[in-house]
RNA sequence: GGGGGAAUUCCCGAGCGGCCAAAGGGGGCAGACUGUAAAUCUGUUGUCACUGACUUCGGUGGUUCGAAUCCACCUUCCCCCA
């Protein structure tokens, strides 16, 4: 079970990913469900509508509700939520970074004090490697520090050499968990992450550390969270020639349109995002066009559908007027509908790249759009 | 017929002599959102020649250096008694 290169154009890479749940085909979009759940209504059985291929779970709110044993006693993510495609669980690690002021780091791991309720938690390497175990995902990551940028050379390192021990011991901990009786998924990927803020010599240098590890995929995290796209683009770079080339990479929590065709060009082939779905419930639309936020005034009396060159189900029925005026009147089915076209949006995009690299036509394919789809209209 | 109360900027509503172009909500308009503490958050919302000026607090007139705030009358609405 790996990655199957089927082509590459310049950096770009069209392959598939297998695994015990199905084929990926890459690059791919996964579709974020923190809390086994799509926000904004979103249910399994609309997904597969929404040419979704993977979903990504939180490990950390997952544990905390409804807990990582009672999914397992309910038979796992995938019987529980009633996504049979592949699912990936999120170590826990972004939470260090977005519940800064309710954690504290140290060698064994991270103390946090529940968002839910205050009660002290800790999350460590084996802590969260058990936890996605009971959740039993498809794909486990590692539990890392996602470190906020900018941050100083010196905690960087820091703490980046610190989250490759905690690789060590994911991978050892993922390989016991495998091998134990009872265990609901005993061929669990693993993926490692790759961290070191912007500073490539560390960004490199962790890199090649990780890549001699035993893993079934590398990331990328810590970007998005504060440089400028210039910066995560140059990181990219810095790495990609670092990592396996017979595995999958997937740059964590990236990110908009233009931000994915970029780093597909450069070798990516693995995303998520929560931009098409926080940004479809407050209004925010993702078009062949460019942005538009559905909130204007311009959009009062506009029977037009969200994207004219859109077919998603919302799309076929729908006019801006329409879904406008459920925003302004509070209707939770505003949110469904744009979380609707915003993921089908998504996964339309990554169809479409995958579709240009298989014709040899990415390049031109990926020079028309990243100057179309950063636009606001 | 008698008595009492109220009228504030788009709406509700605070203000009760200067620090008031007027709190706070709501609504409107716009912006943000990148491994989801987000159905959230931010800005703005009298006019203009906008670090200043001008016109506003039911209407008219008055008191005062100064009035949304005090007085008189008028208009409208609400409540109580007959």
């Amino acid at each position: 079970m790996s990655m199957e290169l089927i082509k590459t154009e310049g950096g770009a890479r069209r392959g598939v990913f297998k695994t015990l749940h199905g084929d990926v085909n890459t690059p791919a979009f996964m579709n974020v469900a923190t809390q086994g759940a799509i926000k904004g209504g979103v249910s399994a059985y609309d997904l597969a509508a929404l040419k979704c291929q993977v979903q990504l779970c939180n490990t950390y709110h997952l544990h905390i509700r409804p807990g990582d044993e009672t999914v397992r006693r309910l038979g796992g993510l995938h019987k529980f939520t009633g996504w049979e495609g592949p699912i990936l669980t999120d170590s826990g690690g972004f939470q260090v970074f977005s519940l800064a002021k309710l954690r504290e780091i140290k060698e064994e791991g991270v103390y946090f004090s529940s968002h839910v309720d205050g009660r002290r938690l800790f999350i460590g390497p084996e802590e969260s490697m058990r936890i996605q175990s009971n959740l039993a995902s498809t794909i486990a990551m590692a539990f890392d520090e996602c470190v906020e940028n900018p941050s100083p050379y010196e905690y960087a390192k820091a703490s980046c050499e610190r989250t490759v021990r905690w690789l060590h011991r994911c991978r050892d901990e993922r390989t016991r968990l495998n091998a134990e009786e009872g265990t609901l998924n005993p061929r669990q990927m693993l993926f490692g992450i790759n961290q070191g803020s912007i500073y490539e010599e560390l960004r490199v240098q962790n890199m090649k550390e990780i890549a001699c590890v035993e893993l079934d995929g590398f990331s990328i995290g810590g970007l998005a969270v504060g440089e400028t796209a210039e910066e995560m683009y140059r990181v990219i770079e810095a790495v990609e020639p670092y990592m396996p080339k017979d595995k999958p990479r997937y740059l964590m929590g990236v990110g908009t349109p233009v931000n994915i065709l970029e780093a597909v060009y450069r070798g990516v082939d693995l995303f998520d995002c929560v931009m098409p779905t926080r940004n479809a419930r407050h209004g925010h639309i993702f078009t062949w066009q460019g942005r538009r936020n559905l909130y204007n005034e311009k959009y009062l009396l506009d029977e037009s559908p969200l994207d004219e060159e859109c077919d998603c189900p919302t799309c076929k029925r729908h006019s801006r007027a329409y879904i406008r005026h459920l925003f302004k009147a509070g209707e939770m089915l505003a949110m469904r509908l744009c979380v609707i076209h915003n993921l089908y949006f998504y996964n339309t995009l990554l169809e479409r790249i995958r579709e240009n690299l298989d014709n040899g036509t990415f390049n031109s394919f990926y020079k028309k759009y990243t100057d179309i789809l950063d636009r606001r209209i």
